[in-house]
DNA sequence: GTGAAAGCGCTAACAT
DNA sequence: ATGTTAGCGCTTTCAC
């Protein structure tokens, strides 16, 4: 049995001696006779009815679903995303679907793949590694889809990018005022979007202050609270007076990794994240970090993507809204973990 | 236009000059001769098509959609429990619908309710108050439903229950045993079924060492970090030699208020948390807490939902397969946070 | 092996 | 104001 025995407008028709369309209108709010409405209401009630959702899906073509897929559902960054997202998605009138991807390409080809099975109205990708197999999947999508990260100018769909140079650059900056010089960085994997574009930022951020890079104060990992224990371990050796890590989950593993050894925080070494997570300030002591405006994007990206779909059921042409990027300007924020060494470096 | 131009089964029908029967059975897997799959095959390759889902589910009834419905997003308990049900769902074809209810009872029993409307198949609910409303709405849920959580007995659901009960009083008689005997408790809402829980083992663990309870040392508060902080100040007033938490974001922020003040961990006071989640080995120090199982539980749950429906979907009477509760047992995590203190209490 | 046709539950013309 | 009917895209008898 395709329905599991719950009651249809068939049901609430014949209860109420009207036809089903009757009841569907009267459902729908549209006008009839006060005795027809209130037979309808009564039955529907008397039956426990609750429209189901796939029919009327398959009728006009929209399912009141979004897409939300993230690398990493344990990654706080991700969970202010949702959170956002939600917070817009709800207003909406959408409900949001989530998929955590591990940051699989594969996997976050086929969420793309899969909008055309139109199971929801709109997708929002955060991918940390872009490839021609990603672009040639979004120039075909079946749907609207919002970027969250950066995109090669003119890829057919709207973004919103963090400003990760910027605001790895002003890390560095900031640890240099207060009186640093060998500015060590733990970074993620090379090969990904905010890997590559936080490496730029140090860089960046090395030079304006007037410092050299030094490739053995530089380390790769992945992205993670143990990562950032490990790496932390090995840069030791280089005589950091300062940690940049280019996550908050790398920099409370750092953190540890310091703690455990007697390493006084910021006392012998400064520490920096990245994201201001929650982790940031449940962290002792509490870690300076770079707001990237997690929050923010995902706000935005929800709002993008919920404008393109109301345009494009008024309109019809739903491309013809042109694709807009937006980017959000970081923030750096100070905490404990940086507070200027009171002995000069030696 | 419903559909947003998208090839259906009817455009690979006239391409392949075959009726619509065939394409489906071809697209099925089903017998056809050799040239038939062969045409089928290739018109919908250069088609692009993905078969609609929607048309799909509303044919026979499910939508290979599960939702699990959890208080807070943000927790890392949560984001463990899902984690695991993800992956009986993917196993078991099925994709995940996730909801943060805030714990919000009026949002929770507006996701049972949802269940008539046919959007996903089945739902794991996990509410941390259980009152009337709760019990009537899954007594009349249009689905399988299976509660993470503590239900009177009789309930019309399967259950898979933590507990912590015997978690907290374990943690009690650990921490006695490393020679506290000032064991202060901060713990969540009384009026929640994990607080009064917490609350019983707590007092359990006292009475099983002969320690008497002072509700001097006792703080009920919200769950989260910056509640623990608040929390573990106020405590001190009373000169606890140790500080038993809810959970760990409980915990982590009482180790950052006993931190900040300079009281040493464990040497001064020791800390213990439950959850075992990943905040406890990230904090310094590592963090002694109550491991009840997220995974598992959200495993067994998920597990327990796909059974059932698995069953429902070949014998016909779901309800036929009787009501399942399981109980996870706690085990208790050792790490640095209670390491013995050296000095003799006070 | 293949096609015609019914029907899943709903909405929206269209007709009355 | 209300009823009849077509149709959303798909699967599945039932004939041939």
């Amino acid at each position: 049995m395709p329905n599991g025995g719950r009651p249809t407008i068939v049901a609430i028709a014949e209860r109420a001696g009207v036809s089903i369309a009757s009841v569907s209108r009267v459902l729908n709010g549209q006008a009839a006779r006060r005795d027809t409405v209130e037979r309808v209401r009564r039955a529907a009630d008397e039956l426990g009815y609750v429209p189901n959702a796939v029919a009327r899906s398959l009728k006009d073509g929209r399912t009141r679903q979004l897409t939300f897929a993230m690398p990493d559902i344990g990654n706080p960054v991700y969970v202010a995303m949702v959170r956002a997202i939600q917070a817009v998605a709800k207003a909406a009138g959408y409900r949001l679907l989530l998929h955590s991807t591990d940051a699989v390409a594969e996997d976050e080809l086929a969420v793309v793949r899969s909008l055309g099975d139109r199971t929801s109205d709109g997708l929002i990708l955060c991918p940390i590694r872009i490839g021609d197999g990603h672009l040639r999947a979004l120039a075909r999508a079946a749907g609207p889809v919002v970027v969250i990260g950066s995109l090669p100018p003119g890829t057919p769909v709207d973004s919103v990018r963090a400003d990760s140079v910027a605001g790895a650059a002003d890390a560095v900056r900031h640890l240099h005022g207060t009186g640093r010089r060998r500015i060590a960085f733990v970074n993620g994997p090379a090969d990904t979007v905010p890997g590559r574009n936080r490496a730029e930022g140090y860089r960046a951020g090395l030079a304006a202050c007037g410092l050299r890079y030094d490739e053995r104060l530089v380390v790769h990992t992945e992205f993670g609270i143990d990562a950032g224990t490990a790496a932390a371990g090995g840069l030791l050796a280089a005589r950091p007076d300062a940690l940049f890590c280019a996550n908050d989950q790398l920099a409370l593993g750092a953190l540890r990794a310091l703690l455990s050894r007697g390493v006084r925080v910021p006392e012998d070494v400064a520490v920096a994240g990245m994201d201001d997570s929650a982790l940031a300030q449940a962290a002792w002591p509490p870690l300076t970090s770079v707001d990237l405006g997690s929050s923010e994007r995902g706000r935005l990206a929800a709002r993008l993507l919920v404008d393109r779909l109301a345009a494009g059921r008024s309109a019809g042409a739903r491309a013809a809204v042109p694709f807009r990027s937006t980017t959000v300007p970081p923030r750096l924020v100070v905490r404990a973990s940086t507070a200027p060494a009171t002995d000069p470096p030696a």
